[in-house]
DNA sequence: GTCGGCTTCTAAACCGCTATAGCTCTTGGG
DNA sequence: CCCAAGAGCTATAGCGGTTTAGAAGCCGAC
């Protein structure tokens, strides 16, 4: 309710019209420097903010991005990895005095409600699209809706510029270590497979494995959550051949996947190397301490929000930029491979 | 860049005023309930949606609320807590459609000045006040800056509306619990002091401690950081005299806990019980499972969201309400204390 | 038949800022 | 000395809603 001071209240102080006064506070031309650093003075006296809505209501921006994370509620909240890359936005996007517009929702078709409602409503400048799946039906909607948007996740040849990883080149990181370390049996707890990234590794898994002569390399879809990490878990070290090596897509699986090992009497690493894909507080609070892909997250979400802003600011040029490939960070769940039994 | 359909463009299509396309829209009495049957059916069809910006210009509000959290960035991203909370309040606030502004910032002084640019750019309606200090600073901008706000916390008998928990009850609840099974002497991994909860945690235990007959009850504090949180472990474990069971204001730091009583070769529950503040995935994937206080964080979301809808729709009315007091779960983390050495 | 009062609507101002057209004054060229 | 060009400003029209004052039409009452 407090009286914030307007564009025509400087201009009556100053004695120049509100027009002059907005022009002097946009730095654009119109203004001798003279009667400019009268104004910026006054303003700042003054105390005075633009009034957002009056700026977007001017024709131009809303001066917010959107980023939805469509997640099942239960599986929700462990991923340390979107808080980090939405710190990242937020240090980059503030100080352009853009806010982030971050919403949980249950599924996509949530998702691309809140897309279309926000669209409409003039609520965001920008979109950043994450966990991109094979047939996305989000692009469309995007496309439709003529709204600036980039995607963060692997390599998207096409319409929307984006800031990618390749998973291909994380995946066969981790296989040529464990292969280097004589393991030859080497399983993956995977995401859903809708996912690309999660397909793009699966893939790459596989290949990878047949190239270097290794025994093929089974992929287990699961849904994310903890449990079905523990329960491929289960299945794959049941086995009558069980691997030697297991890869996880996420460390809340690899977590809970060393639960399950350690309460089956498998021995980690000696008998089971394991490796997560993603890093966070969870590696290292488990014993032993995961082995895992990492990688600076912080740069990553202030890397999406420059290319972002690039969009809004010129929605032609669709640069896409690839981000630092995480790097191997060897901890204590992996080791050489148990001579065969 | 899309046409959308303005209010002008509806009152065209039937063939009435923009006021009265506005009223009607509105559910507000001015129009027949005829004509308004019209009217909404166009606007409908034509899929139009107010423009934000526009409705914060005339006068009334921005549809939006803030959230922030001023965090560590190293500390960052393990709290399923205020992930789940958030996701209570967007589902609550977006059936009004209103948004929630979340942003993370360094600290507590970053939070204010964000508070102070939202007011003055009139992105924000109201706000969210989490983590309250024991002196703090951001009650006085609250009030100055005159913005609707309720707290989620410890009780706080002032001037704004909350959401409370009683921390000592729940305090005492664990003690309670413990002391029944035959600890005498518990001691208690902190947070910072500065925190109303986690003070009033430690009067709790001490005071409850005395009148119970136990041990006293010693409250290590820590920044919350897992790394903290092993420290004070350790120390609490190597002492002359250790304690049998240890309450954890986090289940971050419990879990950090329970691994450094493994390595110590301190056997859980056995030798050492532990219960965590917090419930979260987390207290699920580590072995054995946590004892914790366990509540539903989404309701608690919304019930914030309403509140605070509430304070907004009327700043003169404050009201306080009191959230479900969290429940104890037993797990494995926990057990009679070993007869006295 | 006139008047008050109600319902139902219109016209117009306004929110705070941006953008454009145009006005005034100076300056320099021919 | 006049005109064109440019600098520096003002006036004004939006942007898409909300909100107020008031007009028109209809009713019943006196």
């Amino acid at each position: 309710m407090g009286n914030r001071p307007t564009i025509a209240d400087i201009a009556k102080r100053v004695g120049v019209s509100p027009g002059a006064v907005s022009f002097a506070l946009n730095g654009r031309p119109g203004v001798s420097e003279q009667t400019r650093a009268r104004i910026v003075e006054v303003a700042r006296e003054m105390n005075w903010r633009p009034h957002r809505a009056a700026r977007a209501l001017g024709g131009s921006q809303a001066g917010a991005v959107g980023l939805v994370l469509a997640r099942d509620p239960h599986t929700l909240g462990s991923e340390q990895f979107y808080t980090q890359v939405l710190y990242g936005m937020q240090e980059t996007l503030s100080a352009r005095s853009f806010a982030v517009q971050m919403q949980l929702v249950r599924d996509t078709t949530a998702e691309i409600a809140l897309y279309r409602d926000w669209s409409s409503e003039h609520r965001v400048d920008g979109l950043v699209l994450v966990d991109l799946q094979v047939d996305d039906p989000r692009l469309t909607v995007i496309d439709e809706l003529n709204i600036p948007a980039v995607t963060l996740g692997p390599r998207l040849d096409g319409a929307l510029p984006s800031v990618w990883a390749d998973d291909s080149e994380a995946m066969i990181t981790i296989v040529d270590y464990l292969a280097a370390l004589g393991h030859r049996h080497i399983a993956h707890v995977a995401g859903p497979p809708v996912y690309r990234h999660t397909a793009q590794r699966m893939a790459a898994l596989r290949d990878h494995a047949i190239s270097r002569g290794l025994d093929v390399g089974v992929s287990v879809p699961t849904d994310f959550s903890d449990a079905q990490g523990a329960a491929a878990t289960r299945t794959l070290l049941s086995r009558r051949d069980p691997p030697s090596a297991i890869i996880y897509d996420s460390d809340l699986m690899a977590a809970a996947g060393l639960g399950v090992a350690l309460e089956l009497g498998v021995r980690v690493p000696h008998e089971l190397s394991i490796v997560s894909f993603d890093d966070s507080v969870l590696t290292r609070i488990v014993h032993p301490q995961l082995t895992c892909l990492s990688r600076d997250t912080y740069a990553l979400g202030a890397q999406v929000a420059e290319v972002l802003l690039k969009a809004i600011a010129d929605p032609s040029a669709r640069q896409s930029v690839q981000s630092e490939t995480p790097k191997l960070v060897v901890r204590g769940s992996t080791a050489r491979a148990a001579t065969q039994r």
